[in-house]
RNA sequence: CGCGGGAUGGAGCAGUCCGGUAGCUCGUCAGGCUCAUAACCUGAAGGUCGUAGGUUCAAAUCCUACUCCCGCAACCA
């Protein structure tokens, strides 16, 4: 009995290329998916680009090169960069796709259909680079160039005073929808944080949304009103119904957008208001389902500074992963980093943590048992023999260890980082372990005593490599794959299914190697 | 009264919702082991948990006031 879990990363906006923010989400989104996926639930994973708006534009324009020039270039190095961090997508979106602009349409039109959309003028002070309308009162003035007095968003950002003809969508028609979903879905905005915020703004009431443009064309037309494209937002929120095949297809967008599917969204905490007001609101007017949970996570910020230009200490993630490691900076950042609050990262911390927990807990651990094993048991698991309290303990502190692991994970706050100090623990419990009973000094005086740690040993690391390959794959699978294990009784329903005495092994090797400081500080 | 996050041993952080011997990693010091990736194991030093009050048998945790720091000025997640 598998349950469809479809999961999803915010599409990334490709209007420059992918940054250890994006790494990030995507990360941890593909560590949620893999856990469900070894958890035995059936799995849609979708992640993309969201390439429309007058940013892109803009953008492309000041390079001289069509939209859709700079969001293939863009759109190819997520893929990229998705790829390299071993994200395990079955869908790459980009809303560029005929069928995406199929599915907004659609989606348009259902709302349409249910009285929700209207035709309106709209005129105000707008920001470009903000992509919104501000109230005259919201406006500061500055001193522009010369002196002369400029009218900035509270952003900062320039507006103009901009009259649009424009489609609105009845959005105030669903705050009392919205509140009562927050108050009886707990679950649907996690973290609580959030949650409170965003019910504070609902309840501070809800304007009619812009959800059309006219002064410029690169989007989604509005059906049947072509010089219309759509607000960039409906057309962004869409793509997770589009990569399901919305609305033609019967199979998959059915199965996995449903109310018995459980729909979950990982986004940035700053796009949450479109998330959880707008999309559940869109989603109700076209009579749709809604989500199961959105969850906003945290930011990322090199050594607690904001990662900026200026500062120079924007980091891109494919070269942090190539000089310490794809699974090195998955772990780092999972384990690191409080899934929902901001977290920082630096060069050092990432070999810090990597050094001690993967290259000296993990990878000398196995290092240290199966080279023994190859030397001392000519390549093959030992035998088990009856096991001593010390044995009895390790194995069901292992059990206690995946029971509180799963239902952490289970609890709709996705407490990574709680998980793999856990899973860390169990790891020193097991050097610890092995330290005590001293198969290297069993040799001499009781060869089946040394046996008997050696096998344990194994085992325990069996156990942890299936346990932590959700978090390091690659690097896990190549513990696995030193154990001689099948491909497929690497998930946990094989935790249960003990190693096999006899079984013949590799010759082992290292996985983890430890990383030395970076010299370049300029480098990272 | 704009919104939000934060202040815990030398460093970085948990713990705060649901009060009850202050925990983790790194670093430092001492010892052990020699199977292993200068790794692993053991022990120690080091904190009156931002300040001041309050509630309580008991407060890092609850309440009140205050101080300081940091985002919300985008590469935006």
């Amino acid at each position: 009995m598998s349950k469809p879990f479809y999961i999803t990363t915010a599409i990334s906006y490709p209007n420059g290329p992918p940054h250890i923010g994006h790494a990030y989400e995507a990360i941890a989104t593909d560590a949620i998916a893999r856990f469900h996926r070894l958890s035995g639930d059936d799995v849609r994973f979708q992640t993309g680009t969201d390439e429309h708006g007058l940013k892109m534009a803009q953008t492309a324009s000041a390079k001289g090169i069509t939209p859709q020039e700079l969001a293939d270039e863009m759109a190819n190095q997520f893929i990229v960069m998705c790829d390299k961090l071993n994200i395990s997508y079955d869908r790459f979106i980009r809303t560029t796709e005929a069928e995406h602009h199929i599915a907004s349409q659609a989606i348009w039109q259902a709302m349409a259909d249910n009285d929700d959309l209207y035709l309106d003028k709209y005129e105000g002070w707008y920001s470009v680079r903000d992509e919104a309308y501000y109230d005259e009162s919201e406006l500061i003035e500055a001193e522009g160039e010369g002196g002369a007095k400029e009218k900035l968003s509270p952003q900062g950002t320039p507006v103009e005073w901009t009259v649009e003809e424009s489609w609105f969508f009845r959005l105030s028609k669903y705050q009392d929808a919205l509140l009562k979903l927050y108050r009886e879905n707990p679950e649907f905005l996690k973290p609580d944080s959030r949650r409170n915020e965003m019910i504070k703004f609902v309840e501070g009431g809800l304007k009619d949304l812009s959800i059309s443009r006219t002064s410029f064309d690169w989007g989604v037309k509005v059906p049947g009103n072509e010089n219309h494209v759509m607000y960039v937002w409906i057309d962004a929120l869409t793509n997770y119904l589009t990569g399901l095949g919305y609305p033609r297809n019967t199979e998959c967008y059915p199965k996995y957008w449903s109310n018995d599917s459980n729909v979950t969204h990982i986004i940035g905490k700053d796009i949450v208001r479109f998330h959880t007001v707008y999309w559940p609101a869109f989603l109700m007017s076209a009579n749709l389902p809604l989500p199961k949970q959105v969850f906003g996570h945290g930011f990322l910020l090199n050594r607690g500074l904001k990662m900026s230009k200026s500062l120079g200490n924007v980091v891109d993630p494919i070269a942090l992963a190539e000089a310490f490691g794809v699974d090195q900076l998955r772990y780092f950042l999972l384990s690191e980093v409080i899934f929902g609050k901001d977290g920082s990262y630096s060069a050092e911390m990432i070999v810090t943590k990597t050094n001690a927990d993967l290259a000296n807990n993990f990878g000398n651990l196995a290092q240290r048992s199966l080279s023994m094993i190859a030397k001392n048991c000519d390549g093959k698991v030992p035998e088990a023999g009856l096991k001593t309290e010390a044995e009895e303990q390790l194995m069901s502190d292992l059990k206690d260890c995946f029971t509180n692991v799963s239902s952490a994970m289970a609890n709709g706050e996705y407490p990574i980082h709680t998980a793999i100090d856990m899973l860390r623990e169990r790891l020193s419990a097991t050097n610890q372990y092995f330290a005590d009973q001293a198969p290297w000094a069993l040799r001499k005086t009781d060869p089946a005593r040394a046996d008997r740690v050696l096998y344990y040993t194994a085992e325990s690391i069996r156990q942890l490599a299936i346990m932590l390959r959700w978090v390091i794959p690659e690097s896990c699978d190549k513990m696995l794959d030193l154990l001689a294990q099948d491909h497929d009784k690497r998930d946990f329903e094989h935790l249960d299914h003990a190693i096999i005495s006899g079984l013949s092994l590799p010759a082992p090797s290292g996985i983890f190697p430890r990383l030395d400081m970076p010299q370049d500080e300029g480098a990272e």
